[in-house]
DNA sequence: CATTTTGTTTTGAGTAATTCAAAACAATTG
DNA sequence: CAATTGTTTTGAATTACTCAAAACAAAATG
């Protein structure tokens, strides 16, 4: 195994996330770029919420050598970088989305398991603010809405 | 209340939660009273939020024989039955509470992990409606706070 | 009260998701 | 380009939980 260049090559750079941007954010993260970090952000550029494993299935077609503990090893750094968000809705293996920053909630689907990105309800921080804060220093709100997707209800509604 | 004395006796009823409650708890909520779920429902009165394995714990104290895998059938039963609830916050494993039915929500120390109730934000059902619902049929909402506790804020500020 | 039915618990095994640790290796620094 | 630092591989372990069959106990029934 003798490549030069970064193991990704420079010839085979992307047509859908752009190699250089991916590089430039994990680096400007403060990380080293290597090949299973812009295949693991190249992947979940493709998906909104992705599960480790799903990211691994994507990551070994395009890096076949790439184990799963690097993914999982991938995922943790950036999270702690804050260029990626980790959740983990009740029943469910975690799942990690790009959207950082904007203190978005997720709507889960109890029966097909989809999940989709929702805006901060009423205006402004919503439920920002617990009733009584028991003297904690509150530092993020969690909301997750439970429900029937729509064809989930389509579905459970036919005979 | 007379009660025709059951497997546990008689003669051990606790002192904390009265037997009788927790019998009339368990069979009208449709479940069959047995002695794990007794000890299950008694542990879960001396603790506003625990985990499986520290319900066995306190279980098998006073019922040695019973097994790990009937404490988790337990409180799957009474969660199904709506008389217990199950919370499964990240990084935990799921903790279960006897409140239910009103909508209440968490907040959980990010550095010890203690969690307390906190009442619904905003008067009644906040939050309870996502600025999008997606088409989704919106069935609950679920807040998790984070923060740090008052302990924890005083121990991080030591020298 | 004995019996049958139904539901629960035990026993034993298995799984999914994730973490840990040491050695090999690769990216950046000087 | 060598040294340093950080990352990935390899292999194993762990946690929290689930499954299934047989034994058993509670409630319903006669």
């Amino acid at each position: 195994m003798s490549t030069p260049e970064l193991s990704y090559g420079a010839d085979e750079r992307p047509a859908v996330a752009d190699a250089g941007l991916l590089e430039g954010g994990i680096r400007s993260a403060g990380l080293k770029v290597t090949a299973p970090r812009l295949a693991v952000l190249r992947a979940l550029a493709e998906r909104s919420h992705a599960t480790a494993d799903a990211l691994f299935g994507a990551v070994r077609e395009e890096l076949p050598g790439t184990s799963l503990q690097a993914v999982y090893g991938v995922l943790a750094s950036f999270t702690t970088a804050g260029i990626v968000r980790k959740i983990e809705p009740a029943g469910s293996p975690a799942l990690f989305e790009r959207r950082v920053g904007d203190n978005h909630h997720h709507i889960v689907c109890t029966r097909c398991g989809v999940v989709h990105d929702v805006d901060c309800a009423v205006g402004h921080s919503p439920c920002l603010t617990p009733a009584d804060a028991l003297g904690f220093d509150v530092r993020a709100a969690e909301v997750i809405y439970w429900g029937l997707c729509a064809q989930c209800q389509f579905e459970t509604a036919l005979p």
